[in-house]
DNA sequence: TCAACGTTTTGTCCAGGACAAAATGAACAA
DNA sequence: TTGTTCATTTTGTCCTGGACAAAACGTTGA
């Protein structure tokens, strides 16, 4: 006596805000104002979204965070809305090892991916392994969400394991007495620690001191943290969701509060495309410009 | 010119919802319905709960999570809910390490958390340092959070840590070919690990082989690999949220589909206290009788 | 190029109603 | 006692439609 299993015609919107990170509330006002999404219905009233519009829910998600805005994306039609996602597809080709990475992912197997990621790293060194593995698949692994290949669920998976590997590679290579002090940390509301870890494993091979503060560190805080503990650097990574203008002018007020004597590093693709340009402060638009910048902080020394 | 800081007269209703883990729906029809919270209003009649609220709900949430009632615990007055949670904090003295151990989580020191679990696993060896120092830790973190002393944000790093520490101890430690062969994983909506990998890191020293499918298997994925991969055990773990009445359904569910060779144990405390006695099903109250089941289940073979 | 200011967009909150799923308790049978 | 069935209560989540502040935009003027 099997349970009949009832093929769903959608899923219910506490579902869809999980799936998608939208809140139950966002979905309905956009519901209300721009006719979409536009879900069936139960017996009972509620609303059930069709696998379709979760889709393209997903895809309006990514385009928003990226900084576009509600009002032109439910205006524009299929053709322009793929044409707009098409640019990140295609700006480079994912490394062959990414698909086998993903699948162990959808396979929920996190002790063979552990593995995996921990012999490429051995294989590699760890350098190679972030700039050359990591960072295009971070970038595959957000694909995969947006086509709905892994949940978000797989995709926490998958940066936990990561981060076990990274942890462990840099604890390693630590050297007490390295110069220079680098004190990474991000600011409040982000939440995102893979960047930092990212850097720190670029950073700690080369010799640098690095002070990781976690994520989520008030700006007083970051500030005594510096000063009190002789550090040269502050870096701070920002992950796509945070917003750009927040993100300028929380490191104007920074740059405002650290001493000169203090370089102020920021990273993030997003930030970088229009950014005010402020004195004393470092943009880093990918993953291995922390090694030129450190170059650079080191020259004129 | 510095920003003045607004001393708040509390947090706003999403604040509360991150720091409770209750719905803002649920808060709301609670006020409706109970009277309780109350939270004040600002300017624009929006709702602002003041700290001694938070802590209440973070208690009413704690009672709800161990299978009591809002009807009861809202009836109840001050001491008799008092009298409800002192039970659980009574129940031993805690070891002397947990009080730094829980400062650096505090300080959100991640990296000193590990080395210092590190350490303490090195000395103890992987099984006391389970039974003895993450267990009763375990423990009081969960009522560090109780007494906001902890944010969820800090909980959620300390089982970060602790897996790290925790996965690459069972890996360095696993036995291809070993026996008894045992399944771990957790049933769909149940989503903690912690519990999971705690019983593989006592089994694994055993010479048991142990495979983890992660958390959320659904019930006849765990029937067809354990079939299928030759298993004798089924291990599933329950965090204290999960409703102990679906539990209980869904495993003389899965005892009806799993052959009687296959033997299956369940992990949870609230599972144990007036659960219906299954044929062929193991409730274990303490971590540490994963143990005492394994001798059990050696003995007669 | 940049600053200032009015307008539009947009996410989140609110009230109060509704209902299904879960839990309880009562009645009854083994 | 133990277990089963069924009506009643409790409880969480969803609904509608309105409101508003903060953010983003675009325009003007230096």
């Amino acid at each position: 006596m099997n349970k009949t299993e009832i093929i769903p015609a959608g899923l219910p919107i506490a579902a869809v805000e999980r799936d998608t990170g939208l809140l139950k509330d966002t979905l309905r006002v956009w519901e209300r104002r721009y006719g979409f999404p536009q879900p069936l219905r139960d017996a009972n009233g509620e609303r059930l979204y069709p696998p379709e519009q979760i889709a393209r829910l997903r895809q309006i998600k990514r385009l928003i965070d990226q900084g576009m805005r509600p009002g032109k994306i439910f205006a524009a039609d299929d053709a322009t809305l793929g044409e707009w996602l098409g640019k990140e597809e295609s700006r480079q080709a994912a490394p062959a090892q990414c698909a086998e990475l993903i699948a162990l992912l959808q396979a929920q197997r996190s002790e063979e991916l552990r593995s995996a990621l921990q012999q490429n790293l051995l294989r590699h060194g760890l350098q190679r392994f972030v700039v050359e593995l990591v960072a295009p698949l971070n970038i595959e692994v957000g694909l995969a969400w947006l086509r709905g290949e892994i949940t978000v669920g797989e995709e926490h998976l998958y940066t936990e394991q990561l981060q076990n590997v990274l942890r462990g590679a840099v604890h390693a290579l630590r050297i007490p007495g390295a110069q220079p002090r680098i004190l990474l940390t991000t600011l409040p509301d982000e939440l995102h620690s893979l960047g930092l870890l990212m850097a720190e494993a670029l950073l700690v091979p080369e010799g640098a001191h690095c002070t990781s503060l976690g994520t989520q560190t008030p700006l007083g805080d970051i500030v005594s943290t510096a000063t009190g503990g002789a550090f040269d650097i502050v870096a701070l990574s920002f992950s796509p969701h945070y917003p750009a203008r927040q993100a300028w002018a929380h490191l104007a007020e920074l740059r405002r509060l650290l001493p000169a004597s203090i370089a102020l590093w920021a990273g993030g693709r997003h930030l970088c495309e229009r950014a005010p340009a402020i004195e004393g402060l470092r943009y880093l638009a990918e993953i291995d410009e922390v090694l030129i910048a450190l170059e650079a902080w080191r020259a004129p020394a």
